[in-house]
DNA sequence: CGGGATCCCACCGGATACTG
DNA sequence: CAGTATCCGGTGGGATCCCG
């Protein structure tokens, strides 16, 4: 191998980790991505219903990965006019790409507790 | 939808929720994904040469991060006998098992970085 | 109902120096 | 070479209270 495609291979590599990082910092944290895989199975829920189902979850941070979440694009955010006012968030189109990632992080999280309990 | 049939579904889902919460734990942190994607693609490395590869990391936390990894049987530890001692990190079959996920966290990410510069 | 404000602290992770 | 020891700042995240 000479050094271009040393330096080609690296770049692609650097590349691959970059997407790894951008990936993984995105939905890092407590919660983050069980928010994303409630609201891909159910749709579109309130404020409220993600609350009770997240079970747990303090309203500060419910609202502060809501908002990051739709910063990058992945939550949308709808401000009903009704009386009192109700808030519902679901996936952007965006948001749902990620169904194939997530089903992968629950399908290797059920085959890893099977290899640690052995 | 009768009682019963709302139990099994949600303790179906409440399993869904842990593999998912597993996994991401178990990969949480700044270096863990990449040091398992640096061990995917290059097969068995020393500490320095990890330490090289991933550059930037301090020493201390790579170790922490490789014992947690071992503890959690994704990565295997072999101390060489040579002198000065050599030591060689690997991942287990188990370890290997994460090649979905990781490549999927990958393309993800290039996919993302597509979508947020639109 | 849908949050924001405040307080608090454990822990993550960086820098540097040192050891067998 | 392969780590460990020590110090330290930032922050992730919980608890609690409050507001429109």
């Amino acid at each position: 191998m000479n050094k271009k495609s040393d330096q080609i291979i690296s770049e692609q590599c650097r590349q691959q980790i970059r997407a790894l990082t951008d990936t993984m910092e995105l939905l890092s944290g407590k919660w983050k991505i069980v928010i994303l895989g409630t609201l891909l199975r159910n749709g579109t829920l309130r404020f409220m219903e993600l609350k009770r189902v997240l079970d747990g979850i303090a309203p500060k941070k419910l609202s502060k990965d809501l908002q990051e979440l739709e910063l990058n694009q992945l939550v949308r955010r709808e401000v009903k006019d009704t009386k009192p006012i109700t808030v519902e968030y679901s996936l952007t189109d965006h948001g749902r790409t990620l169904d194939v990632f997530i089903g992968e992080a629950i399908h290797w999280g059920l085959e890893h507790r099977k290899e640690i309990i052995k």
